[in-house]
DNA sequence: AGGGTGACCTGTCGGC
DNA sequence: TGCCGACAGGTCACCC
């Protein structure tokens, strides 16, 4: 579900609301992907200083009474959602995790568990630096440099498609973004990383920023069951040149929109306007 | 080291 | 109606 624009819209959604806010209570559901690190009890007491976030992690600066100043990790998995209730109604099944404060209560809805929860002490934590330390570089900041791009693509023979997915060389980017990207960079997803053009990279690279920004703007993709922080669905799936439109016609050239597997995930294209 | 594969988990949808 | 397989926004451990 959530890639970088979803997530980002989710930080934006609570932030703010809940940066200062005391923890009052936690509450736990069936485990997640990941063990949460830490008794559920021994953060309450504990303060919210900020939120922050790294590729598809929201990183949670924390203090707390026990174990001094730490790091909470969320991350969405493929179908969470955070939301901030003032007062939450009675925990559903799929409701996995509940962060009580002052301010309202952060709540995680993830039905088939592939999100996570995870305390660290801070980022350099074995746990955090697991998680964290092999992640590209962030797309929408200055870092991302596009020669540098080039550079690392030639590197990879993967295909370009699965080499985005992998988040070692760019963070953020996931199925529906990845095949949005290389449309508007005119590029097959089939190619090999290696062998994309320079012309072709510097192109992909402002794709990459242009798709992300736009997703942005409107909230996010909503395909079955994302939801913003307060409750409310994303608008990019209503643009989205080509993903999950596979038999449909192209809106550029009207040519039919393919699909392909690449390493277990869908990839949609459309053969003319991503002649390589 | 990079690349390919299976695994994790639950729900939904389409076909028979 | 029921069953079965395919598929869904992610990413990790494992093997070559």
């Amino acid at each position: 579900m959530p890639e970088l624009p979803e997530v980002e819209i989710t930080r934006r959604g609570f932030a703010d609301r809940v940066s200062g806010a005391h923890i009052l209570r936690v509450r736990t559901g069936q485990p997640l992907r990941w063990p949460l690190g830490c008794e559920p009890a021994s953060l309450v007491g504990g303060q919210v200083l900020g939120v922050r976030r790294r590729g598809k992690y929201l990183l949670m600066d924390l203090t707390t009474p026990s174990n001094g100043p730490g790091l909470l990790l969320w991350h969405l998995g493929m179908s969470g959602s955070l939301r901030l209730f003032d007062s939450p109604p009675p925990a559903g099944k799929h409701d996995r995790f509940d962060l009580v404060t002052e301010r309202g209560t952060l709540r995680l809805h993830d039905p088939r568990r592939f999100g996570a929860v995870v305390f660290a002490r801070g980022q350099a934590d074995p746990v955090a630096r697991k998680l964290l330390d092999g992640l590209g570089v962030e797309p929408l900041e200055p870092g991302f440099d596009p020669l540098v791009f080039w550079q690392a693509l030639r590197r990879r023979r993967a295909p370009i498609k699965q080499v985005l997915l992998a988040g070692d060389v760019v963070v953020g980017v996931g199925n529906i973004y990845a095949s949005e990207a290389l449309f508007a960079a005119g590029i097959r997803p089939t190619r090999a990383a290696s062998r994309v053009t320079r012309a072709q990279a510097l192109r992909l690279h402002a794709a990459v920023q242009q798709v992300l920004t736009r997703a942005l703007a409107q909230g996010g993709s909503t395909l079955r069951d994302f939801s913003n922080a307060q409750g409310e669905s994303g608008y990019f799936q209503l643009e989205a040149m080509v993903y999950d439109r596979a038999g449909l016609p192209c809106r550029i050239c009207g040519t039919t929109i393919r699909w392909l597997r690449q390493g277990q995930r869908s990839t949609f294209y459309c053969p003319v306007c991503q002649p390589v």
